[in-house]
Parts: structure tokens; C-alpha cells; sequence
DNA sequence: CACCGATGTATCTATGCGGACACAACGTCG
DNA sequence: CGACGTTGTGTCCGCATAGATACATCGGTG
């Protein structure tokens, strides 16, 4: 089977920052020292001290290393290195968010384009969705799991007081629960439409197979790439 | 300033496919043959088929390449070469998605807990989010814009009808309108949760800075990484 | 049957990354 | 003032990546 992965960095003018940095930031500041970080991460000091380095010359100070004293010395962070790793954690869990969710992809045309947003022709009907300038026509239309919004059929809100912008009644097709989160296929003019929800709001609208509902997400949610094969893909 | 950015990846079994295979992939179609590729690519021809080699004996056919013959021969990618370089595309849509659209963060602690779901405490009121089992309270929860949806204050659906279980009151704080999308800042007890609306539904809700509006987003769409900082971050 | 243009394959080399190691510098403490 | 545990620096080596080159192979075509 086929995963998603990917390697998330952070860019600082021309410096970039990747997931090693972050652990070795994170060495320094667990450990205190260089060559401490040095040991724990069973990688060079000569290695670090020249990374640290060079990171510290391109995007300014991170570390206040210290030499000699009653404990020899040491390394401690400063609030920008901290805030660097804040900002990559944060990155690498939306990251993992993408590679974890599953999709679902509809084909179709672009019709109508306005600046980034476009309606796209598709199976289930004319999708609002971002639309790239690079992109052309054929397209394919991913929409993320856990931005579809299911509602009750007869619940679902006036169009004209929310800002979502798809929306498609469908029935449902499948409902698997794990850990809380429960994937629901919904079936929509015989194609899958896949949702995420917690639990909770699963046994709240009382979802099961077959049941009706209305399924909905934004156009900033969907993203439009072109359709470059001719095969089916998955 | 900093940029969030990334290196997509497809990993089938061991092997890891990563953007250059794609790259190379995408000039073996355009061109027909792998000596033309690497002539396209200015890279050796060499290093091109020995990769095509290693691939294929670690994820199975990807192309047919032919020696002899009028035109002296050449290579054509299969199907399952075409559908990677789709998937491929899809997860760097998806991925692109991430760094480009901004996100908002809430400190907090979390109070409850099922499984993958947990209840967090913010500024803001109680956030349901998505927390893994190994973050730990003091927590950061991330909205990504994009899957803020906004509605009008008498319009937001009743809560029995819907699985968003996020829901909160604000006013309208910016309004930033470029290429058909909009950026919209929405404040919420003092603290900004922005949102991001295609031009059309800004109109159509009508929303100007000070207007009331009801900002909500589900629970799959929010994750909470531990805050192991202590200054704030941005 | 030689030619052509492509694919196979082997070998050599340049480059960069990172570990190993040696040694200097530093500042406090006994 | 010497010991100690750091940081700072330079040099060498092993390894992986990838270009350069050379040559064999294949199969139509003139």
C-alpha cells in the first residue's frame, strides 16, 4: 500500500530549517550543554557545534553558549529557538494532519473562474472550489475528510447565512468507528463523498447506514489540481 | 520573515518516492525516452536509468522501455507510473494547502479526553479538538482557516442537526480581500480567530469589520501539539 | 549487413555530508 | 596555579550521491 509522507521545514531568508534541527535544538535545550546533546543524540560535537553555528549566522542568535566556569560551561536556548520549534511543531502536526485525513477526488471542468476560486463540473454536481492559476482544465477536485460538514437533510443551514459553499444531499454508506473518530462514506449520485467526524457528533445526528444527509464543506477546502492521466487513480 | 514549507513524499513498502522521481517520471512522459529525459533534465543518463532500475524492483513496473527498432527505441510510462505522478500531485496540492493558508492558535489546557478527541480550555471557551495520545497539557490548539466556516448569529444551525462542535461568537475585526478570496479576521473575547471566505460568500453574508458573525469549525479540523514553550510564539 | 538511436552496464571521479580525532581557549574551584 | 568540563577550530577519512565516459546490446531501415 501506498503512504503519504512528507518533510516539513521551516525558511528563515536562505536558511532552512528541517526536522534534524529541531531535535538538535531540542537536545541542547533537554540536556543543557553541546556536547551532552551531542552524546544523547550518539552524534558528532564537531557536527552540532558547526550547525549551531552556521543556523546562528543565518537567522540570528539561538543559543547562549557559555565556556569555562565551575560546571565547564554550557548551551541553554533562547526564546527564538524556542519559538522556531513552536512554529515547526505546529507545522509538522498540520502536515501530519494532510498525510493522515484521507480524501476524497472527483473529477471534472472548470467552468467559471474568479481569481483563486472556480466551479468545477463533477460527478455529483458543480463543485466551488480553489482553483490555482497554473491549473487547467481537466482538473481533479481533492476535498479533505475532516473539513465535511454533515448535517440533517431538513437542519441544514440557509444558504444564504453561512459561508459554505458545496453542499450535497447524499445517503450514508458506511460508518466505522475507531478511537473516538468515526469515518462515514456518503454516498452521493453513486459516488463517495468521505467524512470525519468525532463520536460524539455521529451518535448525535444519529447516523447510520442509509440514512439521508445533507454533506457540505467550504470552497477554500477543495483544491483543484490539474488532471494530467487518463487512468483512474487510487 | 519565516516560511512554512515542505518535501512531499509517497512511500510503497520501503521504497520512498520523492519530488525528483516525479520530476524524473513527468520528463520520461514528455520526452519518450529516458536518454531524451536526462538531456531535458540536464542530468547524466546513467544516474536517470539506474534510478528507473532501483524503482521498479522496489515498487514493480513503471515503464516500458524499448531498444532497437526505427526510432532506436524508447521508454513509455505504465498506468501505475501515471497514477502515482497523480497522487503525487494531489498530496503537494494538499500540502501547499497547509503552508500557504494561516492558522490560528489558542493556548490551553485539556480538561476531558475519548480516545482521540479531548476538550480543551482556551481563551476562547472550550475548543473539542483533535489530541493525540501523546500530547500532554499545556497544550497549543491549531485552527487552520480554511476550515472556518462563518455564519450569520440567528443562522447558525441548530446543534442537534449538525457535527460541528465548535461554535462561537464574535465580531468581525478585518477584511481582507484578494483574488477572490478573503481573509477575515474574527474576534472572540479578545483574541482573533481568522477565517478564510471565497469573495462571494463575504458578500453574501454581507460581513463589514464590527459586524456580529458566528465563527465555527469541527472538531477533526482542530489539533492540539503540546506547548512546550514558554514564551509565545509568531 | 552496416548504420542509427535508443537502452543496458561497468568503472572512474568529483562533491558534499558527517563522524573521528586532536588541540586550543575559557573560567571557576580546590 | 593546576584540574576540569565545557566550547571553539582544524584536519582527515569513510560513505553516499551523481556526473562522465566507455562500451555492449537491441532491432528496424536503407
Amino acid at each position: 500500500m501506498t503512504e503519504r509522507g512528507f518533510e516539513a521545514t521551516l525558511s528563515i531568508g536562505d536558511a532552512t530549517v528541517t526536522a534534524k534541527d529541531i531535535e538538535l535544538l531540542r537536545a541542547i535545550d533537554r540536556t543543557g550543554s553541546l556536547s551532552a546533546a551531542a552524546a544523547s543524540l550518539g552524534r558528532s560535537y564537531a557536527h552540532l557545534q558547526r550547525r549551531v553555528v552556521e543556523l546562528e549566522s543565518e537567522i540570528g542568535s539561538l543559543t547562549t553558549r557559555q565556556r569555562g566556569g565551575a560546571d565547564g560551561g554550557g548551551t541553554a536556548l533562547t526564546d527564538r529557538a524556542h519559538q522556531l520549534c513552536a512554529r515547526f511543531d505546529r507545522l509538522h502536526a498540520e502536515l501530519t494532519g494532510v498525510t493522515t485525513v484521507d480524501e476524497s477526488v472527483f473529477h471534472g471542468t472548470v467552468t467559471v473562474r474568479s481569481g483563486q476560486i472556480g466551479t468545477v463540473e463533477t460527478d455529483i454536481g458543480p463543485i466551488r472550489a480553489l482553483v490555482p492559476e497554473t491549473e487547467r482544465t481537466p482538473v481533479r477536485v481533492g476535498v479533505r475528510s475532516d473539513a465535511v460538514v454533515l448535517d440533517t437533510p431538513d437542519g441544514a443551514a440557509n444558504e444564504n447565512e453561512t459561508s459554505r459553499r458545496n453542499s450535497y444531499d447524499g445517503k450514508v454508506s458506511s460508518v466505522d468507528t475507531q478511537d473516538g473518530i468515526v469515518r462515514i462514506g456518503v454516498s452521493i449520485n453513486g459516488h463517495e463523498l468521505r467524512a470525519l467526524l468525532t463520536a460524539e457528533s455521529c451518535t448525535r445526528l444519529d447516523l447510520a447506514v442509509g440514512d439521508p444527509v445533507c454533506a457540505s464543506f467550504k470552497a477554500t477546502a477543495a483544491r483543484a489540481v490539474t488532471d494530467r492521466s487518463t487512468a483512474d487513480n487510487r
